[in-house]
DNA sequence: ATTTAATTCAAGCGTTCGCTTGAATCACCC
DNA sequence: GGGTGATTCAAGCGAACGCTTGAATTAAAT
């Protein structure tokens, strides 16, 4: 069967994830992979095809189940406000769980991290892929947090997906700078730090005049 | 006098910021500052060394300029607390402000959210231009959270700079995606929206149990 | 003016890149 | 079991890559 796209795939995103997609040539992919020189061409066409067949295999089951549970979420908070921490855990629980324990998941995580600092490709998957997630994370924040200005909301947003970008990509960086004090082998509990920490910073209040006040500047306290 | 070096670097930067290190051949960087094609290896000898002196003449005067800040937050306090907030700002407001209003400014600060990105080049360059202002920055954060416990601290110090590079690369993608709702274009409110956030997601209040405690899974709320 | 070192120049080396080709092989249907 | 489309194979094309070379040019010191 396609036993040979399965191989490339996989081997794609071991690699891409490793090394990142732009520093990988197809032939290593295709060393890795085991499969002929030509097999990659023939199945997806190009780099960039390939890139996103990557992207496509696992994104689509990951945003699936986000929205799965932002749709729990919803329907449990029937007319009153759901909670900031349930809705951020609906789109870190399912990323951070991706293929857990196995090698091939912890490595897909960092790929997945990796797509959001890598523009290029993120808008080529961007709109068929993350769109409808990012339509139903807003609209449920802003009934989590009815108070918050819309353009704060969606400031907030940007820092919060940076942030879980950020653990999501540098798992190893982060065990590694901190000389084992942070322990990233626990996926739960990493989600558990990981929503408090995005829902307190979404959740800050909005002090009046927070966009023209300097605060802090030398001597000023 | 070495006007060659210097329009080396600035094109290097211009093209690493806009098109990621690894996607700019020199061949491009040798066209854009008009210089010659073997002025690069002259002078830098790789474009290793090349990317390592384009980080350095910037990254030098801004983490002397955070490391300043500090000492001045640090000076402040005495004895007593000092402010999240203020901490964070020290961190957040020279990187923001690079360049203020150039064009090359700009580009830069996107190539500064990218290093972290960068595996790669941030290790190169970690140990010589970050490690003091990260001991200084974790050392003054403790005191101004010195409830949260180390592990707690160190984990929200990665999202937190998770969220910092974030918007530092990608200024440009978030006035876009939010169909212009975000306005990039004012430091100063980026820098107060951030330090917010950024201090928000920090001072959190640890749960008892946090790390171990399962939330709101589907329908046990 | 002559020497000497630093810099610039045009040309191109060897390698690796994404991708193509055309023949060989496989799987399957009548 | 012969024919047909899908897949695999070995080989290599043209282009672009980082980097090198050796001569020409500049600038400063004597």
């Amino acid at each position: 069967m396609p036993d040979t796209k399965v191989q490339i795939l996989d081997a794609a995103e071991c690699l891409f994830a490793e090394y990142g997609i732009g520093a990988i040539p197809l032939r290593r992919i295709i060393a890795e992979g085991g499969v002929n020189s030509a097999a990659i061409h023939y199945h997806f066409g190009s780099k960039e095809e390939l890139v996103k067949a990557v992207f496509k295999r696992r994104f689509g089951p990951l945003n699936a189940q986000r929205i799965e549970l932002l749709n729990e979420i919803s329907d449990e908070a029937g007319d009153g406000q759901p909670g900031v921490e349930d809705v951020c855990y609906a789109i870190v629980a399912p990323a951070m769980r991706l293929g857990q324990g196995t090698d091939s998941g912890r490595l897909f995580r960092s790929l997945a991290g990796r797509l959001m600092t890598e523009p290029r490709y993120m808008e080529v998957v961007f709109s068929e892929l993350f769109v409808e997630v990012d339509r139903r994370f807003d609209a449920l924040l802003s009934r989590a947090l009815p108070d918050l200005p819309e353009d704060v909301r969606v400031w907030r947003k940007f820092m919060a997906t940076g942030s879980m970008a950020f653990v999501l990509r540098e798992q190893d960086l982060i065990a590694k700078v901190s000389h084992g004090l942070c322990d990233t082998s626990d996926v739960e509990v990493t989600i558990r730090r990981l929503v408090r920490f995005m829902a307190a910073g979404l959740s800050a209040p909005v002090a009046e005049a927070v966009e023209a006040a300097v605060p802090a500047e030398k001597g000023s306290r």
